[in-house]
DNA sequence: TGTGAGGAACTTGTATACATGCTAATATAC
DNA sequence: GTATATTAGCATGTATACAAGTTCCTCACA
């Protein structure tokens, strides 16, 4: 749906990165932009920066106040709330419903990585896994409208985590036990096991990034 | 989110112009337009147009074929069950989780009409009645991502709608009954109730779209 | 009659000039 | 010193000129 693949168009170049920006939070929420910002970034002339402007407007990544200059979205903990009930309504029902679609070899892959790693500190690439981990559970949703909130879910999700910095060790082994279970389950074909231990890793990983947040930004609820 | 109240720049009235002319079918699925056209048609110079086409594009209801022309989305009956997946995945689950938010009196206010027209042949601002009842029950959810995409489903439905014509009237009948079934569900404040006659109200639903579409198209799977 | 080269008439992509409104600093009056 | 009016600078909004690619008709030619 929203697939620029590779698209060699400036408008599409300045739109990816000013994405990734917002994504990594180099820009920050809340932070003040213009178009003249952006152009000198990328050297580009206007139109293709405001085209890329207006589809991430579209998308809630920016806003536009007329006159006046460009705003990256900011984060409310009502917005942590909504992300993650997404995730808790989508991503059980996805196993539960079509965990048989699931490429089991490729499971069998990530869950000896998550055994593996369970007791150990290592967490090199531990986002990019996880992130790919529940990629690839979503992907049996064969369904263009469910799978582009995902991305747009997992986007915000991904300036959450940049902005609350790393997760805490022990949250990180849990997080491994957590993924082995899901995994395991998914290997033995028992869905609806799978989608209860999804179900109670979401809530625990809501309660996480509350706490994280709550933690590095002391109780001021927005960002 | 995208909430363009009464936005008055000239690109807020092109995305609103041709958002409505699509979902409403002027512009029909797969027809072939240009920038050229929109400009006549708005009498507004390229910019604005060329932004809300943006937009639209980001939105999926176009899609932009470089150098070629801009090209209406069309639809496939793959699509019509992401729709009623989509559908069936939230409008149940807001029942379920939140029914005890809805404002039972505006319930009870659709309930009656629903009762008095299971019999009639009465279909007077029906799709605006069937729209209508829908938000209610969605409202309830406080979720700005399931809001979002239940407001871009509704554009797709609305699209379908008008494009298989007119609902045989029995099926009219029906969906009063089914209408009541849950509008009733609510009022007795069974919410479990509610979401099951939702989930059967909506394959109901989804089962004749297919068939009426069926019907109007013979066989070809393609708008 | 068939075929292919050329080009006119379209399309969108990009750069830029100008219009308009907001903000904040400054000057001025008291 | 304080308050208010003015103004310069900067923001986005809009129109338009130019660049570059695609389509398809035309017309010469075998």
């Amino acid at each position: 749906m929203a697939s620029h693949h590779k698209s060699t168009s400036m408008q599409s170049k300045a739109y990816e990165f000013i994405k990734r920006k917002i994504t990594m939070c180099e820009y920050a929420p809340n932070q003040l932009l213009s178009e003249a910002v952006l152009q000198e970034e990328l050297g580009f002339s206007r139109t293709p920066v405001r085209e890329a402007i207006g589809r991430l407007e579209q998308e809630g990544l920016l806003k536009v106040l007329p006159k006046r200059g460009i705003v990256v979205s900011g984060f409310t903990f009502s917005d942590i709330s909504m992300i993650f009930e997404v995730r808790r309504l989508i991503e059980p029902y996805a196993l539960r419903h079509y965990g048989s679609r699931l490429d089991l070899a490729e499971v069998k892959r990530y869950s000896e990585i998550f055994h593996a790693h369970m007791s150990s500190n290592e967490c090199t690439e531990f986002y990019h896994l996880d992130d790919q981990f529940h990629a690839l559970l979503i992907s049996v949703l064969e369904n263009d409208y469910l799978l582009e909130l995902y991305s747009r879910i997992q986007t915000q999700n991904t300036r959450l985590r940049v902005m609350s910095g790393q997760f805490i060790d022990s949250r990180m082994r849990r997080t491994m036990a957590e993924h082995a279970e899901i995994a395991d389950a998914c290997l033995e074909s028992n869905w609806e096991r799978a989608a209860i231990a999804m179900t109670k890793h979401l809530q625990y990983s809501e309660e996480s990034s509350l706490a994280t947040l709550l933690k590095s930004r002391g109780n001021t609820s927005i960002f």
